[in-house]
RNA sequence: AGAUCCGUAGCUCAGCCUGGUUAGAGCACUACACUGAUAAUGUAGGGGUCACCAGUUCAAAUCUGGUCGGGUCUACCA
């Protein structure tokens, strides 16, 4: 029995998809996919494990179609990919979530349920979705490896991110330090980011603000100070002034902060509370902020204490960085805030970039306890460190009167008086305030009690990076970024700006830091390992219950609460107890290079540097990564710093992010707004080919995408409709034909012209694919697919070509134009194979079914298409396209005065500029006169006169020769007669004057193209001119009429459901004015239709009646038998 | 607040790196055509102050600076 090519109903990508899905998952397709690529160098690439937490949506379908056809594509380029799915188990969503089922808070968990509980509740939580992400995964054709993911709540992973810990540690970049954080004295706890971007956490309040006045000491810093005061006969005080919302700040006061290069400025003038004439330094910005302009350089002597006139004078001028070093008198001293105390060299000028003139004086009060940035800038210059008020809120003892006293009224006592006046009372009578007023600004609140928060230190452990910040940006260059502008920009910019990451988080569903420590924190231990971990408890065996030593034998759990029973024992015998963070989830998901694999014991005996079970060997790092590019500072950055840090390479080579998907409206997607588009919807109703061939082409991956299911729609009907149409074409005839590819292939040279075109054209692209595809621009590599197809090989290849395929004999020509469109078909699959791989695995195997031509089961196992050079005719290409360009405007010619296709022409004129010109139209001329249905095609050559030549600048060439005087040259040259052209033309240059100057002209610094041919119908497109002869002559209307009564008979052919092989026989009513065209061409009218017998009858009762340009008669078409 | 991306036809996008005188496609709309690929296709038409302002230049959608609008990340600070 003879194969045959399928041929299908109609176009339904969801069921090719389904279809195609279930033959992979029977064979194995997949699997298969890497077993066949054994041996072959591997191409890396590492998954951003999701959370199962939650729904997939829309956008992971785009990032996961991204790193799909980069992972398809690289196993069609020979190598070996494989792909190991993870799942991000640990943190604060789940926690959330869990919290929210069960009703309860953070504070009852340890009380209300166990924290045993508490996680057996996460653990059950975590994978909820798990079922929903199989399915989407599958689905939408993303083939990931789900029998054996990493899970990053197993004690194996737990136990490789300890490792990995312990090395950081022995390095000593693992370290405990203070780090200010959110802090609600209220509610008695550290506050995560996530919960101060609750909605309703910031609120407009109204604080006491106040700018103070602090004494600046004259010593060799301040000196330039002083000497000019004196040399102005100024003896009174000089202060530095700070602004501050939050007074109960001031006692821990240890610097202030300026501007290297913000303009300050000394004024002399009187305290508006004292009337003390004084010397205060600020910003320049800011001086009419507090000073009037109107007062300024008035008379000092006429001013009294309490005028509202206050005279002010500037007396020095100078930059920030000059005040570095310079020392004042503490403002608030008491026992309990000495500089010894403090600790450090406090009560400095210190320079900070952050300091800015918006708002304030320009000179920050710098209290480290109390602020991020304070804390940062106050390590760095080491002036100490005071926290004067206890984790209630309240002032510690030995702050004088304020001891003991709340800085906010954390409380609601209705006797509470704000601490902050009186501390600006204080400061007035003090001759240290300048202004006290009420400020409102926006100040974040504790959710949950409602309170103020404070910023506050809190111990956490921290990772240094900042110690290898050098080599992380070295190592970020060698990067890839997709696009570039996020490793430059976005991620560069970061790693520059890098502080030490903060890896503690008080919560309990995590991985445990597995760090112990004794109760005076002199001794600390670091356990990398399960085994470890077993020896040191054996030690302190006698620390522990039988039940905790059973457990760690046993079945142990690195998570909390377990880990949190044991109990280490120091060198000196002290107990020891675990520090009770847990750490960051990213660094679990950053840690997946190792961990993923786990953590082999025999290589860690061994002291193998890198001891991680297999394959991470040939597994590290990655050559490709792709996540949305709001994991730049989170898993991108992870990967890298633990890399970085531990190893001291990279942990990808390449890497895209890609952009968010926002609704059609341009609008972020949210379960709010209503408007998320259900991934399982859109993939069941068009086809994971179409949506994932949507989502790479219509915008470039890193761009926003707005999703749209018309767009969608538009992919299906517009590109695999083409496609489909084209393969559709092609199978019905071969299955006529019987073509089986089984022929020797026919060398190109032997193949007519629009062969070795189309051929040329798609090894073109061949070429500019595997460029892009390499280059990680898949977007550019679907456009240029797409028009390809659309252009080329459909709407023109074959258009033109239909004939070959149903006329003739299956003899050579008809074997060229198979083979051709065969190699075309078969060649865009295998590129469209990472993309639409459904689509294109259907159509390739139903080709190669009954070609055989390779002997894969699945497109996804043969190799991408290489381009053949040597077949690629530049010269070729471009002809054609004039061919195209000049049938297009004959068409539109013929539009213009209606003249139908089918109505035969005698001529067109082309004006050639050049003989190259006419030598590439005439190797086309057959093609242009078949498709425009014209009878000839003649030339015109400049000598003639019959052309109208236009000229204009080339711009290019003449706009560094003329400069400014290239406006006169062009309207000098739009006033060209045509003598002045042909003049140029001939001589190779002319003469002109330009602004009474002589210029000479060269050839070719102008751009001369035909534009007219007096009394013909002319269309012109760059500098091609089209000019056709309309006249319709009685003989060309007897060839249209016989070709219009060919076109009616194949309707009734077809109306009456003949095969197209089928013979038949015609009788045709005789009409006077029909008779010479039948007669004449009875011929041709017999083959187009393959009729036998032609008869006129002069009267015909049966038959259709039809109508031959506007003539009505009767036709009778018989079957024959 | 900082960093970064984006802003071109009603819609989705090219073009910008490397400045050049008619700013392109597709969709949608309108009209006409084609009819053995036919739930396809072709041709033509309307539709743009290339977000805005300034600068550089003979010449700016394109280069520079700024403004505005949208997105994201980071931060929240006297």
């Amino acid at each position: 029995m003879s194969a045959k090519y399928k041929e299908y109903q109609h176009l339904n990508l969801p069921a090719i998809g389904e279809d195609v899905l279930s033959k992979w998952n029977e064979n194995q397709t997949f699997e298969k996919s890497i077993a066949v690529r054994d041996g072959a160098p591997s191409f890396v690439f590492y998954e951003g494990p999701p959370s199962a937490n939650g729904m997939p949506g829309i956008h992971h379908v785009i990032s996961r179609t991204l790193k799909d056809l980069v992972c398809r594509y690289k196993t069609m380029k020979g190598f070996q990919v494989k792909r190991k799915a993870g799942w991000d188990t640990h943190g604060l969503p789940i926690e959330l979530g869990v919290e929210k089922e069960l009703g309860i808070t953070k504070e009852d968990i340890g009380k209300k349920i166990t924290v045993e509980e508490y996680n057996r509740k996460c653990r059950e939580a975590v994978m909820r979705y798990k079922d929903k992400w199989d399915s989407i995964t599958k689905k939408m054709g993303y083939w990931v490896d789900l029998n054996d993911p990493y899970i990053t709540f197993d004690n194996q992973y737990i136990e490789t991110l300890w490792y990995l810990l312990g090395e950081l540690y022995k390095k000593d970049l693992l370290y405990q330090s203070v780090s200010i954080q959110p802090y609600s004295p209220a509610a008695g706890t550290g506050l995560s980011s996530h919960e101060l971007n609750q909605p309703g956490t910031y609120k407009n309040v109204k604080d006491t603000s106040a700018v103070v006045m602090f004494k600046v000491v004259q010593n060799e810093k301040a000196q330039f100070l002083f000497d000019s005061l004196k040399a102005q006969s100024i003896q009174d005080e000089l202060f530095f002034m700070a602004w501050t919302t939050t007074p109960w700040t001031l006692p821990s006061n240890l610097g202030l902060t300026v501007g290297p290069n913000i303009d300050y400025v000394a004024i002399h003038t009187f305290n508006p509370y004292t009337g003390i004439p004084i010397v205060v330094i600020l910003a320049k910005n800011l001086v009419s902020k507090y000073f009037k302009a109107e007062n300024e350089n008035i008379d000092f002597s006429t001013y009294k204490e309490g005028d509202k006139v206050i005279p002010w004078k500037v007396v020095a001028s100078f930059k920030g960085s000059q005040l570095a070093d310079c020392r004042y008198e503490q403002l608030l001293p008491f026992e309990a805030n000495t500089p010894e105390i403090a600790g450090g060299d406090p009560f400095r000028v210190i320079i900070g970039d952050f300091v800015t003139t918006e708002d304030g004086t320009g000179i920050v009060h710098t209290a480290p306890a109390f602020g991020a940035d304070d804390y940062k800038v106050g390590k760095k210059f080491n002036i100490g460190i005071l926290t004067l008020v206890d984790r209630e809120g309240k002032f510690i003892d030995g702050t004088g009167e304020f001891s003991g006293r709340y800085v906010k009224n954390y409380k609601d006592d209705p006797d509470y008086v704000d601490v902050n006046v009186d501390i600006c009372v204080k400061l007035k009578k003090e001759n240290r305030a300048f202004k006290i007023e009420k400020y409102e600004h926006n100040y974040p609140h504790c959710w949950r009690t409602d309170k103020p928060i404070l910023y506050y230190p809190l111990d956490a452990w921290f990772i240094k990076t900042t110690a290898l910040r050098d080599q992380m940006v070295a190592l970020n260059k060698e990067i890839n970024w997709k696009p570039k502008s996020t490793g430059d920009g976005r991620f560069g910019n970061w790693l520059e700006n890098m502080v030490d990451w903060n890896l503690s988080r008080s919560r309990f569903w995590g991985t445990p830091l597995p760090i112990w420590i004794t109760e005076d924190g002199t001794e600390q231990k670091c356990i990398q390992t399960i085994p470890q971990l077993r020896e040191e408890i054996k030690k302190a065996s006698h620390l522990n219950t039988q039940k905790t030593l059973d457990t760690v034998e046993n079945n142990i759990d690195l998570h909390k609460p377990y880990v949190d029973d044991i109990i280490l024992m120091s060198s000196k015998g002290e107990p020891m107890k675990r520090v009770p963070d847990l750490i960051d989830v990213w660094f679990d998901s950053g840690a997946m290079p190792y961990a993923q694999w786990g953590l082999d014991h025999e290589k860690l005996a061994a002291g193998d540097p890198k001891p991680f079970n297999a394959p991470f060997d040939t597994n590290y790092p990655a050559d490709f990564i792709c996540e949305g590019v709001d994991q730049t500072r989170g898993w991108f950055y992870t990967l890298h710093a633990i890399s970085s840090l531990l190893y001291g390479s990279v942990a990808f080579k390449n890497v895209i992010s890609n952009g968010l998907v926002l609704d059609k409206n341009g609008n972020k997607m949210s379960k709010r707004l209503g408007n998320v588009i259900d991934p399982f919807k859109t993939l069941d109703e068009y086809g994971a080919d179409a949506t994932r061939w949507y989502l790479i082409t219509n915008a470039a991956p890193w761009d926003n995408l707005k999703f749209d299911l018309a767009g969608i729609k538009e992919v299906q009907r517009k590109f695999f409709g083409t496609l489909y149409n084209t393969y559709q074409f092609f199978a019905l005839y071969a299955n006529v034909d019987g073509f089986k590819f089984e022929e020797a292939y026919i060398p190109l040279k032997d193949r007519p012209e629009i062969d070795r075109w189309i051929i040329s054209s798609l090894n073109s692209l061949v070429k500019k694919v595997n460029e892009l595809m390499d280059d990680y621009e898949p977007t550019q590599a679907g456009r240029a697919i797409e028009e390809f197809v659309d252009e080329h090989l459909s709407n023109w290849y074959v258009r033109l070509c239909r004939r070959r395929f149903w006329k003739g004999e299956y003899e050579h020509d008809k074997i060229c134009a198979y083979q051709t469109l065969y190699e075309c078909l078969e060649t865009v699959l295998r590129l469209t194979a990472p993309i639409s791989p459904f689509f294109s695995d259907a159509l390739f195997s139903n080709l190669n079914e009954v070609s055989k031509r390779h002997e894969a089961a699945s497109i996804h196992h043969v190799l991408f298409p290489v381009a053949d050079e040597s077949v690629i005719d530049a010269s070729l290409e471009e002809r054609m396209q004039m061919a195209q360009d000049i049938s297009s405007l004959v068409l539109s010619l013929r539009k213009k005065v209606n003249i139908k296709v089918r109505q035969p022409l005698q001529k067109v004129l082309i004006p050639v500029l050049t003989q190259d010109m006419k030598t590439q139209i005439g190797k086309i001329e057959d093609l242009i006169l078949s498709e425009v249905n014209v009878k000839e095609l003649q030339y015109l050559t400049e000598d003639n006169g019959f052309i109208k030549k236009r000229i204009k600048p080339n711009f290019i060439a003449l706009g560094k020769k003329l400069g400014a005087k290239m406006k006169a040259v062009a309207a000098d040259l739009g006033s060209f007669t045509q003598e002045q052209i042909s003049l140029l033309e001939k001589e190779g240059q002319i003469s002109l004057f330009i602004d009474n100057e002589p210029l000479i002209l060269m050839i070719n610094e102008v751009e001369i193209t035909s534009e007219d041919i007096p009394g013909w119908m002319v269309a012109n497109k760059d500098a091609l001119t089209v000019a056709l002869d309309i006249t319709v002559t009685p003989e060309l209307i007897n060839e249209g009429n016989a070709r219009e009564l060919v076109n009616r008979i194949q309707k009734i052919r077809k109306d009456n459901g003949y095969e197209l092989t089928d013979r038949i026989e015609v009788k045709v009513e005789a009409n006077d004015l029909l008779a010479t065209s039948i007669e004449d061409y009875k011929a041709y009218i017999c083959a187009e239709v393959l009729a036998d017998q032609l008869e006129l009858i002069p009267e015909l009762s049966d038959g259709t009646e039809i109508e031959v340009n506007d003539i009505s008669l009767k036709v009778f078409v018989t079957k024959k038998a």
